[in-house]
DNA sequence: TGTAATTTAGTGCTCGAGCACAGTTGTATA
DNA sequence: TATACAACTGTGCTCGAGCACTAAATTACA
């Protein structure tokens, strides 16, 4: 009979487990909780003694205050602003609000007034006007989900003049002092995509990419990384893959069908399509009512629309960058700085999920796994 | 100048969201709160006229419990047991335990006494001998992460008969009646394995499959569900790839390599290696160490040692099937089941985390998320 | 040295769900 | 009608961090 083990762990939470409390601080410094609660959220008022009695106190023993009772016994009022991108059903940008939204139910006891301010994303001059009216506003502090590189650069100096702080999602902009960021690393994205799309096309194959036109001729931050991850990957590893640009409009959408089929004309052999932003299914629609087959199609976000072509087949890798979770950590660390203090981690990338039609039905978003 | 808009939400939440409370709907429905939570939680005690009462209004509100509150308010105690294979660290039964001990944080006030019990999961006898010692313990609740059909099919029986709760984690078991089971779908894991191999391979390459050797003659329940789901796949899209089978022994480790060195001898040409089970890592060393090149790897679970081959460029795929998730659900479902006696979805499917060595780095495992 | 101003420390209330215990009905039986 | 016993219901305490308010100690200054 071969060995075997079978090991026992007593695992009693009432003897172990002993939690520290502010009051066992207290005590063993020597004071009142007030004064360990003064110390710790340097709320002054204390003298050096006390002061120093509970910082070596502190030093040895490891306390974690417990989250669910400072949940409910916050009082505190906040004024927070939002800005991002106009707001459609199912679409990438609702799902970062949700996650907003998330934080603030987390501490249901914070009196947060929420102000959203939304701008048109292929319009800057949409964009500098809601940017000159929050620059106005009063607020305790400010959550950004910018396109426009020039603009937001603007609005973070005038921020950081009445030492307002700001966080990003979605991508961060260069040049500012946001107190942090949520973001996916849109380079690696890009350099991902590449990697999944020649992974499933014969070597030399043309692939067409799918990019928005502008007003003022600038694409937005994050499209600009994904597509310079994109042909690094391609030059790296010395592909010779033709790449073809299809324009996009958002102020004629009635151009884009012309501008596909004008493509579709004049290439004959197109077997692959990747998609640097949301609108995956757009082109997926397109050569689904047109009846061309065999593309292979690689798109970004997990937008109602998108998930549905991938489970018809008709987008093969669909990346994920987790909206909810952006905008839940950024609501959560906004309020954490502001009631607690708390030290902030400035650089946060979020996970890159890699979606097929196999594993989407299982995908959590953020909302699943809260609740 | 182009159209654009501004909106601005105003979200006060001391307006607004009045959040129902206990006190709320005993005052609406004239009663205590003590009836009220009587009823919610069935503890019986309660008149027809006060229940039906309480009971209208529950229809009309959408009471939900403050979570925090909850969390910190609870008296009770349990005993739960725990069995799986052994936990070797950095593996995948770590991760498990992890969620456990996670959720078990999460309710802190509650006193939970937990034994763990481990078994030799390629030992049918070690895992016989260990249930034996389970069925005679007492118990609140049990849960499981089995590997051996028969065995485990007894054990619940006697579970059954005492009526004491389980749950499976990892992998259900046909022909039992667990409260629920936390898993992920293994043969649709199989599936997308086969196709994520067969996408980076040239049509007609041999894939090599390494599976473990058990005593009795008898595979993992997950594993074969995945060796189903692969074939299956194969199958369906007319694949005409030669399967080649390489033996794996756990108690005779010396003779793994033998068996690798075979396999290389007598095919020349294997350019792709599928691993059912987490041990993915033990064949990229071994091609590392011979100097074999240009094999393709898909492989399962996010232990260390595959991280490692993964980011090294020897594995191309990894898949995580969120055992953290597993365990804490596992455990946060039986302790809610157990003290609020909630419902309980009874299957669960975890997510198939796609992996590749450009998105690991971003990976969080639910350690994370949690904290 | 006495009084006001200021700093520092401590006490006690808040949040809401859970739950033990006391208190109040109603019904049955001697 | 008195008493026992059940069935039901309401009251009040618990958990621990936050924070306002009060009390005490210290300093400032006439």
């Amino acid at each position: 009979m071969l060995e075997h083990s079978c090991i026992k762990i007593n695992i009693n939470f009432s003897f172990m487990h002993k939690k520290i409390r502010i009051i066992d601080i207290a005590k063993m410094a020597g004071v009142s909780k007030g004064t360990v609660d003064r110390v710790m959220h340097n709320r002054g008022n204390v003298s050096d003694s006390a002061r120093i009695a509970i910082e070596k106190v502190l030093e040895k023993v490891n306390y974690k205050p417990n989250i669910h009772v400072s949940a409910i016994s916050l009082k505190s009022r906040y004024k927070i602003i939002v800005t991002t991108p106009e707001v459609s059903p199912g679409a990438y940008w609702e799902s970062i609000h949700n996650g907003i939204r998330h934080a603030l139910e987390e501490y249901e006891n914070v009196r947060v007034e929420l102000q959203v301010f939304t701008y048109n994303q292929y319009d800057v001059y949409s964009c500098r006007e809601t940017y000159e009216k929050i620059a106005a506003f009063e607020m305790d502090a400010l959550i950004i989900g910018p396109t426009f590189n020039e603009e937001t650069v603007n609005l973070c100096k005038k921020m950081d003049e009445r030492e307002i702080p700001y966080i990003f999602v979605d991508s961060a902009i260069e040049d500012t002092s946001p107190l942090a960021f949520f973001s996916a690393d849109h380079y690696v994205c890009g350099y991902m995509m590449a990697k999944l799309i020649t992974s499933i096309i014969p070597d030399h194959a043309n692939i067409a990419i799918f990019q928005a036109v502008r007003t003022g001729d600038r694409s937005a931050n994050s499209t600009i990384l994904r597509k310079k991850g994109f042909t690094d990957y391609l030059e790296k590893n010395r592909c010779t893959n033709l790449i073809l640009s299809i324009p996009f409009s958002v102020t004629a959408p009635e151009d884009n069908e012309m501008y596909l089929s004008r493509l579709f004309r004049s290439q004959r052999d197109i077997p692959a399509i990747v998609v640097l932003n949301s609108r995956g299914y757009f082109i997926a629609n397109y050569l689904a009512t047109n009846h061309i087959k065999g593309v292979k199609m690689v798109c970004m976000d997990l937008t109602t629309a998108n998930i549905k072509a991938l489970k018809k087949g008709q987008i093969d890798y669909l990346i994920g960058q987790e909206p909810e979770y952006q905008g839940f950590y950024a609501m959560k660390t906004l309020l954490e700085y502001l009631i607690f203090k708390k030290t902030v981690t400035k650089k946060n990338y979020v996970q890159l999920d890699i979606l097929t039609r196999e594993n989407i039905d299982f995908y959590k978003n953020f909302n699943n796994i809260m609740y």
